[in-house]
DNA sequence: TAATTACTATAAATTTTATTTATCATTTAT
DNA sequence: ATAAATGATAAATAAAATTTATAGTAATTA
């Protein structure tokens, strides 16, 4: 048995299929079916029905599975450990970023992150909740920021920030005249959202404590950006909610349909977050120090409640 | 890097000698030399530092050492998920058991185990508990039966039985008028002990009271053997203290002079004892079943007080 | 239903890697 | 000072992984 076995079984178990497997193992088909079967006599046992379209695992070959993980883990480990014994902060890191983090985050963070620790390849990939918990469970992302709590049991979560919503109420708009508001005022039925599949847009729902779904018997104007929503907004088709430093980039004219939330300000928990195995750790360790220290002066501390990024 | 190299770094570190590692890794020295170097070059560190005679671990050595063993642990359990799928109880299994308890248990289980369970091939070794505790911690032993509590983090307990400790006292002794004997009876310095190194020893030693060393002022005879210590308190020469099952083959004569214990009578507690990481836990599974099955016949349950083991 | 597609397995050739044999260089012990 | 012990190195060999080419086998499509 080979390390180099075990890291086949994981990507065809992961692709479900040989071809594609070998090309990103960068290898060929019959390396694959080759190494697997050695393995297979080996053990003694099938790990793959091959009967099945598309292959799948057989019972005993889901255990192996886990095993391997376990195995290639700890394996990559060891680099860690002499990484840091080494004081080396390098090598490539792959980080996940949410959409609605992604624009105004990255921008504050990436030159100083990258200038303190240049050795670091970083290959950041937007990407919304679901999938990068996808990926980090393949275990091919090192680290994401995203909204929090997400309560897995495989991932670490470490809070960078608390970011408030604040009201976008145009003119038109019913709440207009309240400078401050409240959430009891929101009705989700007037609020424009993000496009499904934005964590931010269920946090919303879950803040305006509507199901999911409760309010699409009315018709719903939709879209995955900010910049849009706003526009949307000032056309008079509702308000819509944003996140705080989203608000950053508004035009004078535009900040003053800004209506902030009485406290406790519903706010969303962003985090950087990460596998259990703490692979890279310090990597991640300097991340978060970097992107705390920079957003700890651009908000500035409320009393706060978060909001579940999460639906039922 | 590959699991024979970390192997292969194991065997070295724990001879420390390249040549003597190669013996017991079953390659020649050249082997060892290239692929550990091998390795160190992936990794850009080295991991043994080659100046000190004998051979020394580097700081940094002496992590991937213990990750090496974690890594190799794992991947020698996939063989044991496999096994356990397949309900397949079998292989080698190498097992410690220290010398008082190896002549009176090993004949009760030995057959009854291999009947039931033909294709372990056990190699059964007889050390005592320094030394098995040694192996484990090597990784050469699968499990032992010893005197427990030993209290160590890497290793797990699971009790078999309490085997009471029993008086020998020649007719010559001051305490042979008294049925039954109590452990305030006992005086350390007329009681005939084991030679060092037995944990039974240590647990007299225990029982008294007494510190190691503390009766060393008077003179005493000791031996390897409870045959020969019963033949000395014979010829005058002191009492002594069996483990409960020892009392068995004593001659009709001489069983006589066996003195129990008022209650709690004293009683040592053996247990099988094997590595946290739990390998081979089938195969431990069963021993314990089977010992512990056979025992229970032979030792009436009755209020005990556990020695300890150990001497400080 | 024949042809095509999308797969995985197999065979042979090739490349890469691990291992051994033989030998050297250094250090330790006598 | 000499012998013994020990690890490194070089070249040769053996073993293994990988590739290329191709066959086999389902499922899918024309």
């Amino acid at each position: 048995m080979t390390i180099t076995q075990l890291k086949y079984v994981l990507a065809v178990a992961e692709h479900q299929n040989f071809t594609k497997a070998a090309q990103k193992t960068f290898v060929t088909q019959p390396t694959l079916s080759m190494q697997i079967q050695k393995l297979e006599d080996q053990l003694e046992v099938l790990i793959f029905d091959r009967s099945k379209k598309p292959i799948e695992l057989t019972e005993i070959g889901k255990k192996i599975v886990n095993q391997a993980k376990n195995i290639v883990d700890e394996a990559n480990r060891i680099q860690d450990i002499v990484d840091q014994q080494k004081g080396f902060i390098g090598g490539e890191f792959r980080l996940g970023i949410i959409p609605t983090v992604m624009p105004t985050l990255l921008p504050m963070f990436l030159k100083a992150f990258t200038n303190k620790y240049p050795k670091v390849h970083l290959k950041i990939e937007e990407l919304n909740t679901d999938d990068i918990i996808q990926k980090m469970a393949d275990g091919h992302l090192d680290a994401a920021i995203a909204a929090t709590p997400l309560k897995l049991d495989f991932i670490k979560e470490r809070a960078l920030y608390y970011e408030p919503f604040v009201g976008y109420v145009p003119e038109t708009h019913r709440l207009f005249p309240k400078k401050a508001i409240d959430v009891k005022d929101l009705n989700i039925n007037d609020i424009l959202l993000l496009e499904d599949g934005h964590c931010f847009r269920d946090g919303v729902i879950n803040l305006c404590n509507a199901s999911k779904g409760s309010y699409e018997d009315s018709f719903q104007l939709e879209s995955g950006s900010f910049e849009t929503l706003v526009k949307l907004s000032d056309e008079g088709l509702g308000m819509t909610l944003l996140p705080y430093m989203h608000t950053f980039d508004l035009q004078k004219e535009q900040k003053k349909n800004l209506h902030h939330f009485n406290e406790p300000t519903p706010a969303r928990e962003v985090s950087i977050i990460y596998p259990k195995s703490e692979l890279k750790i310090q990597i991640i360790d300097a991340l978060y120090q970097v992107v705390s220290g920079i957003v700890r002066g651009a908000i500035a501390f409320q009393d706060v409640k978060i909001i579940s990024p999460i639906t039922k």
